[in-house]
DNA sequence: TGGCTATAATAAGCTTGCTTATTATTAGCC
DNA sequence: GGCTAATAATAAGCAAGCTTATTATAGCCA
């Protein structure tokens, strides 16, 4: 009992996450190289679809990415042509950010190549075992969200 | 049928695993900021304390990043003392690396770090749930190693 | 109204991934 | 033995996370 010194590495639960999460970014990004843009630029892409003309701190807040990541992901695609951002008639301090016509034809690839590798990904899987999966990972993320060292300057 | 227009992005696999992902590193390296060591150089130094003295082509492999990416980190790992790199004696493009003795209460911590909040994450899954979920990931690994794109530049 | 506080965006700097290219050395073949 | 191909390590450059700090503007309240 209380073993565990050897615990085998292999079946490190943070790792093989991570691994998984990684290798599905970059085979992604591969993909969707010759379009020109990458997984998580594709996902403000997706959301600014939804409900374009956001505030970028409403934006960050939606992907839960933090505004400075954010920030330098929209000076990219900006300069790319995929959006422009423009200042808030109310509100000085406020950008709002806006879609471009480009934007919609790449989209469609894009969203073809997220399904296809999901696809592949899960291959294996049946529908009630992804649902079960995706319940699994909700759950984890709360858990993680709950945790008080995961609060970040609450002033 | 064949709706999924409006497929719902918060139950979109690949972004909340990327989040669970993303919040673990993030709240590991947090807990660990004190000891001054990231979570990716700590895995670099659990592989290194199984198996001293590797060739950094070898930790590379096995810890399935590349080259350059591991070289960086161990740059880093040995400005601060915890590793330091030798040439081999009977092949002269080779350097083999070996924990320095400062490392190993930082190591104890480490993995009491990590088991924590391993256990903060997974609360709520029991044992058998923890394995199948172990598995699946293990699964969908393979999945993205078997995909033909993922092979990178094989001569 | 004038001054503190809060908020939006950005700047700057660090880490860790990647890819592509270089350099040094070894190995293998003719 | 000498040339060519392969291999180990590093350099250089890009992307996307983070944190901390700065700047401009709004908002509140005394």
């Amino acid at each position: 009992m209380i073993a565990m010194q050897r615990e085998n590495l292999d079946r490190n639960f943070g790792f093989i996450l991570n691994d998984v999460s990684r290798l599905m970014r970059t085979n992604f990004d591969r993909r969707a190289k010759s379009i020109g843009l990458t997984r998580s630029q594709w996902w403000v892409l997706t959301h600014l679809y939804r409900r374009d003309g956001l505030v970028q701190a409403e934006l960050a807040e939606i992907l839960e990415i933090e505004r400075p990541t954010l920030g330098r992901l929209l000076d990219r695609l900006e300069a790319k042509g995929w959006l422009r951002r423009e200042p808030d008639p109310g509100d000085r301090r406020v950008k709002r950010v806006y879609l471009t016509d480009e934007v919609k034809p790449a989209m469609k690839s894009l969203r073809r190549i997220a399904a296809d590798l999901r696809q592949e990904v899960l291959e294996g899987l049946n529908e009630k075992e992804r649902e079960r999966l995706v319940d699994i990972l909700i759950h984890l993320k709360t858990n993680l969200l709950n945790l008080p060292v995961t609060n970040k300057s609450k002033t």
